[in-house]
DNA sequence: GCGTCAACGCAACGATCGCTGCAATAATGC
DNA sequence: GCATTATTGCAGCGATCGTTGCGTTGACGC
């Protein structure tokens, strides 16, 4: 078998391997996510089963369970799709710019049930699935923090850029009922980059 | 009925009304508070199940259905006996002190893998859930930062505390795998203390 | 078009969950 | 001590969950 046609397919195995992401996959995949989403923002996270979410979806609860094995790795996925892309990374020009931008679209963010939804809920399934949250943001933050040190400038590194704006962003999204404007979001971003500008030693007259 | 025994009795209902807090049911209490957190450390939350908690705590599962109504009920309450009065707040004299020492209590609080999974369970529950959890910790602060004030000294206020003290702290236990050392916790106050004093104009020395 | 195989729907099954009768136990006030 | 009654244990029930075997659909390569 396959005496010729590993010619034309590349090995014989990696070609089109086993994946078949054409319509009606991607048609499933889209419809189970959207019903975990709308599902987390009307009830709480114990609340959500698998015949559920299915249900929801319009779709066989065993089509839910073969193709994700467990529902923390449904609510991994779907956290990973949504926080993937999902707002620019702004470039004003300056640090504080970009920062004061950045942390009010996250505040934004934040405010949305949804997002809170899917965030408290990954966290429970574990440490993993609370990193897959917050990669993209990580990730988003290094993007500034190198671009103004790429300008010249000098940057605090992204751990402390992390405690200082994500911490109390998370903080009072996850644990008060004020998400916090955008008033506070702004002095949030200038906390850091005075404070950091220190190393250049800023501190007052 | 009731007639001359309402005489005895204070006005027939309000004197030992219904509860029996008596030695079986405290024990049974904390055997179940005991479970949950036992389990919570063992296993994902979502694996939580009442069945479960009753066969660990060797009670019957009617037993905990009927005290707790649901398992958000059961959780709040584990997460609010667990979290009050756990760390004695600081008395050292200065502000600086009290929030070095309290930031690293907590520090090292959080790096108890059953705290974490308290924490994260509960948030799953719902918001008023989480607040439980910080709840206790709001008060400490608030206690340290009125001493100061009593002092004569300034202060900042009990949220923008929480912003740049527990906001970091919480999101590091939750969200990544580096809880903070003492060092961290110690320039974390620190920040707090001199960002603050800039209307005293702290002295670098 | 046409065949192949991944992906899905269907039906049925054990297992467990959450709950509700009723009986037994043990705190509590006298 | 003794009666009262809140509290717990016990047995059993519907409902739902998670899984498996098998037939059908439809995406992909030719």
């Amino acid at each position: 078998m396959a005496s010729r046609t590993a010619d034309t397919t590349r090995s014989d195995a990696d070609r089109a391997p086993q994946t078949r992401p054409g319509g009606r996959s991607a048609r499933v995949r889209t419809a189970v996510h959207r019903a975990v989403i709308e599902l987390l923002a009307e009830a709480p996270a114990e609340q959500l089963t698998m015949p559920l979410i299915a249900a929801r979806a319009g779709v066989h609860p065993t089509t839910v369970y073969r193709r994700w094995s467990s529902l923390a790795d449904l609510l991994a996925a779907v956290a990973g799709s949504r926080f993937a892309d999902d707002l620019v990374v702004p470039d004003t020009g300056s640090l504080r710019g970009d920062l004061r931008r950045w942390v009010a679209d996250v505040a934004t963010d934040l405010t949305d049930p949804e997002t809170l939804a899917i965030i408290r809920a990954t966290l429970g399934t574990g440490t993993e699935g609370g990193c897959a949250c917050i990669a993209e943001r990580h990730t988003q933050l290094g993007a500034m923090l190198d671009r103004e040190r790429e300008r010249g400038g000098t940057a605090p590194s992204v751990d402390k850029a992390a405690d200082v704006l994500m911490g109390p962003l998370y903080f009072r999204a996850l644990f008060t009922e004020r998400p916090g404007d955008a008033e506070w979001a702004r002095e949030l971003a200038d906390s850091l980059v005075d404070h950091c500008t220190t190393a250049g030693h800023a501190r007052p007259a």
